[in-house]
DNA sequence: CGTACATAATCAGGAGTCCATCAATAGTGA
DNA sequence: TCACTATTGATGGACTCCTGATTATGTACG
């Protein structure tokens, strides 16, 4: 929307921005001629960006095809190893550090596991070693990283604080950019994790292409994020998607139907849920009361952000969208007296890698608006002219 | 974002927009000197770019300033009456139609009453004639509008239809569109009037600049609207906002409390709220209580919003908002329980008028969206051409 | 094996836009 | 009337893109 004008070489950054547009968004390679067509340049000018881009190692020739009629085209692709990215998800049971290349590939991860009393320290601690964990497997060192977003649990405001945490006791206030970037001379952006997970949904997972979605984190402890127009709602505070606040509601205790129902036996509070939801999915009365009185209070937060919103799309995500074959009838069921119109609910498909991954796309969506974007300078990269 | 390069036209056509924008925003004229560090451009290339936007009829030359050192200096404008759009407020009372030129500034307007028993063809006939008449007396004729947006109670699907609808008995289903587009030939947007309400509030009234906001419609009927990340937020079916349909909030029957207080006497309905709010100011303890009631339900469904969303501001519209002094603590107070953080909470300032303020801030957006974004054309501009 | 055909790469000429520089112009103030 | 100041106007050079013609490199077929 800004772009504003400017001499010669601004058209030709221009114009580089949709030749490698077009290559990152194309299936496969593309020719000369296919490039041309899709940028609306002449052949000519494709020529000169590309061996231009090509010089700048942005993007590389590939074989080209034999069989067709003519003379055969040379054909091209965007590079997505010309550069990666770290996604980092800080969790209560375990830490993920995972690198991706430019499309978004994972090339390598490092998972350490802790737990729910792991002190500040160690859990830090943790994070360098899977940082580094990654960064070996990978073959890389932090000066190729462009960038690096971590997801954890609790409210995080603008500047990157951790201010309001309920899983992790000695977690509020921890200075996570300062910690990371440390070891990381990168731009960096930490978010909360569930914002994450649905960021990974709308990008990779179930919800690819959604445009307005509420994303449920169903699990112990219950959460919730927003994407509009295609973008992670972050609110003024970071404090989005806390309609489990509002008591009457019941989200803070809802939990305690399933790990107190009579059908959870008498099974540690972390593995009732599943035997619960076993349960239900088998018939059993106790159980599908306590699935029908956790899935009424979910369904009233629920409503509350489908009423506000009207988004297009439901996912539910977290430990207990496992059991969506039973879950998801039930809130559906729960969610239809509330609304004029039930959306589309849909069971998470990307799994616990869900937060890193999300992490990895924030990270590379800000390396998109550093380079790839028109108020971006593809003109001056910063990291790429290492390659050479 | 979707800048897509191109050949020098496009270029030139880039430099023209920013020079456009840099007028359109500035507080007064510009010399070609401030035109080009504002641009970024040389001095040579701002009087090409300058007098083609001249000659085509986008900017005008202004009277230059004497009395300074040096050469004086012209000066140029941009035209804000190269051309005009209507907003449009059907609502329940009043029909209004208002002509604004391209800065927004009202010109004309046309004003119709009606009331909550005229039927639809009555009502939409009032629509015509306030047309009519706001475009007499702007001296326009329907083929010098740019662009048209109306405003109507109840849910807009994105087609334009009016889906649901709970103040006028026959309203729903209506083909506005259809309606408006038979008479006037311009592109045609229709909206809720609420949505529009929130719109102007945020392009002229008490949130300007604001980037997230919440729009508390309050009156007889209740109404809320969002604005996320500067943008109205639509949502998937037009129904955005619409927290009042969760029975626990108690929006639908919440003006009861207004209506049937002691401190009512045996007013009319509509004018019975007025009188509880002064003796709530003049602290009537069966008025406070009133209020204290209203309050209550009014902030369960904010918070379901405010806390969704967490907004940087919430705006109290609608008629009740005349006693905001009232109200806003009254409603401040009982948010409190709910959140983390309370907004600040601003009454409206634009009055009786702001949804067709509204209509047109959007029918401006739609104009801008046309002519003067890099997607756009300003290179062949369909109206502007009749100048010359 | 050689020729016809199809597609791609390369090159040259021409046009449009922007920039830097310098002289000319129109005011002010002594 | 004469300096001083800031703007205007004009010229040449550099860069990018487009068009059209020419050359290169593969397949198909007699």
């Amino acid at each position: 929307m800004q772009v504003s004008g400017g001499d010669l070489q601004r058209l030709r950054q221009l114009n580089s921005l949709s030749s490698i547009r077009a290559l990152r968004s194309a299936r496969g390679p593309l020719t000369l001629t296919e490039l041309a067509a899709e940028t609306g340049l002449s052949r000519g000018s494709i020529v000169d960006v590309i061996t231009d881009l090509h010089e700048r190692g942005w993007i590389a020739e590939v074989e080209p095809t034999t069989g067709g009629m003519g003379r055969p085209a040379k054909r091209y692709r965007f590079r997505a190893d010309a550069g990666h990215v770290l996604g980092i998800d800080i969790g209560v049971n375990k830490v993920l550090a995972m690198v991706t290349d430019l499309a978004g590939r994972t090339v390598a991860s490092g998972r350490i596991a802790v737990d729910q009393r792991t002190p500040r320290h160690d859990r830090l601690e943790a994070v360098s070693r899977a940082v580094e964990a990654a960064l070996v497997a990978a073959g890389l060192t932090p000066l190729d990283l462009w960038g690096v977003a971590a997801g954890s649990t609790g409210v995080v405001d603008r500047e990157g604080l951790v201010t309001r945490v309920q899983a992790l006791p000695d977690w509020a206030g921890v200075d996570l950019l300062g910690h990371i970037g440390q070891r990381l001379p990168c731009p960096i952006t930490i978010e909360n994790d569930s914002k994450l997970a649905a960021l990974a949904e709308q990008r990779l997972g179930v919800a690819a292409g959604v445009r307005d979605l509420v994303y449920l984190h169903v699990g112990r402890r219950p959460g919730a994020a927003l994407i509009i127009n295609g973008q992670l709602h972050h609110g003024f505070s970071g404090a989005t998607g806390e309609v489990g606040l509002m008591e009457i509601t019941g989200w803070r205790a809802m939990a305690g139907y399933l790990e107190t129902s009579p059908a959870a036996g008498d099974a540690a509070p972390d593995a009732a849920a599943g035997l619960v939801f076993g349960a239900a999915r088998g018939g059993d009365a106790d159980a599908l009361a306590a699935v029908e009185a956790y899935a009424h209070h979910l369904a009233l937060g629920t409503a509350a952000m489908v009423l506000t919103l009207d988004p297009e799309l439901v996912v539910l995500g977290g430990g207990f969208s496992r059991s969506a074959d039973v879950l998801l009838p039930a809130l559906r069921r729960a969610l239809e007296p509330h609304c004029l119109r039930v959306p589309e609910i849909r069971p998470s498909t990307l799994g616990e890698e869900c937060v890193a991954l999300g992490a990895a796309c924030l990270a590379l969506d800000r390396v998109d608006e550093r380079f790839f974007s028109p108020e971006g300078s593809i003109s001056r990269p910063a990291a790429p002219q290492r390659l050479a």
